[in-house]
DNA sequence: AATTTATCATAAGCATACTTACTAAGATAA
DNA sequence: TTATCTTAGTAAGTATGCTTATGATAAATT
């Protein structure tokens, strides 16, 4: 009764070992240095140009802390560049580097092909009733998380 | 499509950061300084006391440098035991201290009531349904992962 | 018996994720 | 306009999780 195996707890945090795990995998087989984070803000950055670091935690559900590190991390590798935003000081305009749009062309293929690979044992019936029921508890529990998913953009977000 | 919300690596994450959001609030509710790592590590040595560090590691699926920590912060609160194995003086053996055993009584049926909070939106049959897919996927990706679950106990272990 | 191989724990370093707290700056209200 | 409130980013500290590497020891092989 108190096997942890049969704990949803559990076995979300095993399913999260082994998504993060195939995501390296492939990363590394295609010969890039990418983690997931870097990979959702990059594809946020492409959709979002010119959104400051809150919202871009937002978009992705990051505190913002943690995107501060990641940024940090693609700005090193001059994938994203962070200018200041004139009209609110307070505020770092992020928006993607030539290089950056470059990488994330060449990811989104490959990106696109492992997400089969994340459940695996899974027919894709069952792949759909999965997803499916992730997304209500993604979105019934947001609010419970300690960093929302939050879309407020900007009046000149798409 | 290149949606990162539909994507099943960041519906995993975020019912990741859920669970444990959910698992920090009852345990502070609680007044309890407890992680959910920490509380299976102590319901595994309930189960298995005396065995070392490696196989507690297999046995909750971490690598050894993390459980490393978890024990040294379990230590250090006075939770576990760590002793040398005289028969492999590599190994060390680790059981639950008489407080450890107190808090582990006192915790799980807090941990136990919480599991339902953990999978919120669902209804108890999607809850099931969800548990059966996960189970699968756990199982099937068990290699995949960096750290997997391993019971190879030594022979003394129940 | 001596050598090789494998295993246990740990060290060092990196990348999420979180908490709390702080500064700077914008927004609001008195 | 001044005081208050809020927000953006970051700093500092903690806890998971991972990689690679190392010393100690045990097991397997020659």
């Amino acid at each position: 009764m108190s096997d942890i195996r049969t704990m949803p707890g559990h076995l979300i945090r095993r399913m999260h070992q082994i998504s993060a795990s195939v995501f390296a995998d492939r990363m590394k087989a295609a010969g890039l240095d990418m983690t997931s984070p870097q990979f959702a803000a990059l594809a946020v950055l492409r959709a979002h140009p010119g959104i400051d670091q809150a919202t871009l935690a937002g978009l992705i559900a990051y505190d913002r802390p943690t995107i501060g590190g990641v940024v940090d991390r693609l700005v090193a590798k001059n994938l994203v560049e962070r200018v200041l935003n004139p009209t609110d000081r307070r505020a770092k305009m992020l928006s993607l580097t030539a290089e950056g749009l470059k990488v994330l062309n060449h990811l989104t293929p490959i990106v696109q092909d492992l997400q089969d690979a994340l459940l695996p044992g899974l027919t894709d019936q069952e792949k759909q009733d999965f997803l499916r029921l992730a997304s209500i508890v993604a979105e019934a529990g947001n609010t419970l998380s300690r960093a929302p998913f939050r879309d407020d953009l900007p009046p000149s977000g798409q």
